[in-house]
DNA sequence: TCAAAAGTGTTCTTGATACACCCATGC
DNA sequence: GCATGGGTGTATCAAGAACACTTTTGA
């Protein structure tokens, strides 16, 4: 490995799946792109990482400044580097997955973006560049984690019902899970505590509110512990 | 996502966790940096990607040109791009994991590494740049996916005892599993062809041989089964 | 004949699945 | 009083865990 680097460089890039979950359905925000290549597609957000920056720093950033939005558990996925993923020269994008509370929240485009919205993962659009496979990945990954680890919670209010978080795993599973059976395994695992709050809601019986004990999930963890729903 | 791309660019690099299996214990190849920094350090396999080269092919050639191995599993890690991970400049590597058969074939040095050589993984020395930390991760995700996918058989001879491979999996996970047991599930799964052949070997009653049926895990896979062990 | 590893079944315990009715609320 | 979602327990079945002795070979 000489330093001899006489080669041109590479770009950099970073592009995030931002996950949400609202009105029982997982989403995805996308952005419009304002300039070419692919102006006017829908894309995911992401942009160059500068040279002093890290990379999720610069995944967190572009997120703020093309979405609004913050405050998000994030996680480096893949990195996509076809020679020809983008038609103007050899551009590599480390990927990123994200999960935000509150889906309902619309994003505010900013900077090159022209807009950004929330899409159901069912319904999106054909993509730019090769974000159509970034975001398979990402759902991949998604339906992958949710078993193994408590990032279904990253995507609900901070206080839940229990029909809300089943609902929540039967729409990234794709499929219906048993009330009961659920239930018992999910309060089996003794990690979520039920409030003195219910929901005070629509034209039926409130439903028991719940959050879930980070602290006590991660001392487990510490002691070999695995999550497993 | 403006075009007007004026930063200085990042170096972009691979590098390769290559792992074996030998007599019982779980291996990885590391080769002695010839050049500064860390000259004379311990590292692992890699170097820069080429601009019209795919990430995959960078690390299989820089395998090849550092170490002679080929054939062998591969698959992207994850990548690590801190910013002062190498004292030089900022160098963005993706780093690769990899499994090899016959850990026995020592890797033969070339190029700029002075000398490539397997080594326990329990035996590590201390390593240039952050290359303990990648070493690390390729540990978590080896021991994770070994239980969902039969990538272990990619560490053994086409031809293997079921002994071989337990010890494969006791070595990888770190705790002895049920003789019986362990055959039970493994041969339940109905992917190992008996071969009619047997063990010739020392002083001891001869073993049974099998390979792995690649072709009917695949079919099978394409139906939705999922590997377990 | 001894040492060293190969090979082989059953019992028990645990977790997974399947399944149906009453409850509290707002309208 | 009715429509809507909230909440609860048991019986069956499948998979995991624990466990010890006999066989074959070469030295």
């Amino acid at each position: 490995m000489p330093f001899t680097y006489e080669y041109p460089r590479a770009a950099l890039t970073v592009d995030c799946v931002v996950f949400g979950f609202d009105e029982g359905a997982l989403k995805v925000v996308l952005i419009r792109r304002g300039i070419e290549p692919f102006r006017n597609q829908w894309a995911l957000p992401g942009g160059f990482v500068r040279p002093d920056e890290p990379l999720d720093a610069a995944a967190l950033r572009e997120l703020r400044e093309e979405t609004g939005l913050k405050e998000v558990y994030l996680e480096q996925l893949y990195t996509f580097g076809a020679i020809d993923r983008d038609p103007r020269e050899r551009i590599i994008s480390v990927a990123y997955f994200a999960l935000v509370r509150r889906a309902d929240h619309l994003p505010s485009a900013a900077t090159d973006a022209a807009e950004a919205a929330w899409f159901e993962v069912e319904k999106v659009p054909q993509l730019a560049f090769d974000h159509g496979e970034i975001l398979e990945a990402a759902l991949q990954r998604l339906r992958g984690k949710i078993r193994w680890q408590p990032v279904g919670f990253e995507l609900l209010p901070k206080k839940f019902t229990l029909s809300q978080i089943q609902s929540l795993y039967e729409a990234i599973l794709g499929r219906e899970l048993d009330k009961r059976n659920f239930r018992k395994k999910l309060l089996a695992l003794d990690l979520l505590v039920p409030l003195e709050e219910f929901t005070t809601a629509a034209s039926k019986r409130p439903a028991q509110l719940f959050h879930f004990d980070q602290r006590k999930y991660q001392s487990l963890t510490r002691k070999g512990f695995i999550f497993d729903l």
